[in-house]
DNA sequence: AAAATGCGTTAGTGATAGCTAACGTATTGA
DNA sequence: TCAATACGTTAGCTATCACTAACGCATTTT
């Protein structure tokens, strides 16, 4: 998985990385925001730390993780590159017939995986 | 699987959801642009009906699948909620301090998976 | 009408994603 | 200084994802 989009979309590593726009965190700090182990959290970390979505600072036995600019800019180029205008047009014209009924999404924590 | 952003992110379905942004076609027809197997579209785009971002339409021996307005636009809700301010903000200044060196992403083809 | 072709789906398999449990290591307290 | 504690990572396992091969079913073709 070395993908960008396909490892910022998992629900878990998602939420990981609006968390984390707020500022460096470390592994525990963000694992209280979860309902799964720390162990899990450290590892979505790490991948996304492999694929430049974020930064890694040790200071004392903590880990501090961060945003990576570039990796974040990387993704939102991939992002802009898949929602086309013709998606854009499918969803104007849906609002059109439907104009109320709009889901918005984002539930509170544990994003429900697989 | 039934995270509405997680299955579009997949290199290959997100290939499909573009390709039919320009309208309907028959599993056949898509798979022309990949370099797997008719069957894995099949699968992929089963994947993408069942999540609602599909909608099928059966003709003759063929089946027709096009976007699914209401999917779509749910998916859409969910990019918007993930893709915050705090985000977008890191981008601008990255692109501030750096404003040449963007990525575009996108590659022709065969969205190398996993 | 029977064979052949083209369509999409199911069966079966190897690879791996995501998890908990166990661990190593560094810091803190006595 | 040595035990206890807190932090993050590795080991090991199960579920399942993405794929090709085999299949069933229409539709042509002869």
């Amino acid at each position: 998985m070395q993908d960008l989009l396909e490892v910022a979309a998992e629900p878990h590593r998602r939420r990981l990385l609006q968390l984390l726009g707020s500022g460096e965190q470390t592994v525990s700090q963000l694992a209280t925001h979860f309902t799964v182990s720390r162990s899990a959290i450290s590892q979505h970390l790490l991948l996304l730390c492999e694929v430049g979505l974020l930064q890694a600072r040790k200071q004392g036995r903590s880990r501090f993780y961060a945003l990576n600019p570039a990796g974040v800019t990387q993704l939102k180029a991939q992002l802009d590159s898949f929602w086309n205008s013709e998606l854009d047009l499918l969803v104007a014209e849906a609002r059109q017939l439907n104009p109320g009924a709009l889901p918005h999404a984002a539930p509170p924590d544990n994003g429900a995986s697989s």
